[in-house]
DNA sequence: GGATAAGGATTGACGTGTCAATCCTGTAAC
DNA sequence: GTTACAGGATTGACACGTCAATCCTTATCC
């Protein structure tokens, strides 16, 4: 690739797609989130945790591990685990296997929110995103996604 | 539609279409935001402001009418105008046609940090979305991003 | 002319995320 | 044994966004 090239602007018309595509998504993103929320009193990230405990072995992860598995730096897991833990939702305690490890477990409560939860986001999900496309949309949304994640270096 | 369709659920191939494509425009929007930041030290908030602020009569909107532009509620564009008058970047006074309005105005800092933050901001866009993909793919977006726009009911 | 509404914007409280600094506990070095 | 340090997690300060409540100024109504 030519230095120039390495340097190009968008031009109008990528520039349109762009913003349409970024702002599109955050209001889907943005609309999905508020369902939720109602349906079941869960933020998105809150039902991200609680998604990777309920598929974790006794319900329970490392804290390190959780934050790796979601892919948050550890302070934000540690404030979002605080204020889940003061709704009840997790519970953390010390890790018996590891001296500096914190155990984090879904609790009851917690369990049974994102029960109530799961369904009808994963309804909405469908409505919102699956039922907007027809088939051949949705594998072109996969190409050009993994095209998009290569060239960022995330791995596929 | 029928009411079982209404109420389906994804597939697992769907699901993991889907989880792909969120969390990839999430990670592409917070790299974008990172080198926005410190290529002009604007996030992406002060950047559309300013943007709509350079693009009016006057560097200056009527902030009902910046409010509805880039659309945003009035109270996220008050506690953010506070925010970037507070860094020198706007500035705010009574509107001397309208007994109720307020005139935001772009200053000259503002200005400057637009115009510093603005090409680096299109290279990146171009260098991390237009470069990913190839000219059928970026169609392609163009496609479906339209029909989520249509299923949500937002207008083209 | 005093009550009342209505438009335009601000405020406060709160949940959230980031960054840098800190804490805590065991382990290695000397 | 004290010092250093390393892993794991927490904390504090701050920026951001949302919701509901409020403020302020003019217009209207009687």
């Amino acid at each position: 690739m030519t230095e120039t090239a390495r340097r190009a602007i968008p031009t109008r018309e990528e520039l349109r797609i762009w913003r349409n595509y970024i702002e599109t998504t955050e209001t889907l993103r943005a609309v999905l989130e508020g369902r939720l929320q109602s349906e079941s009193s869960l933020s998105s990230a809150d039902y991200r945790v609680l998604l990777a405990l309920s598929e974790a072995d006794r319900s329970t992860l490392r804290s390190s591990e959780l934050a790796e598995l979601i892919g948050w730096q550890r302070s934000r897991l540690s404030h979002h685990l605080r204020r889940m833990e003061k709704r009840g939702l997790v519970h953390r305690a010390p890790c018996p296997d590891d001296v500096h490890g914190i155990d984090v477990r879904m609790t009851a409560l917690g369990a049974e929110s994102f029960r109530r939860g799961s369904v009808p986001h994963l309804r909405d999900v469908h409505e919102l995103f699956v039922e907007a496309l027809t088939a051949e949309q949705l594998a072109r949304v996969d190409e050009f996604t993994t095209a998009l994640r290569r060239h960022l270096h995330l791995e596929p």
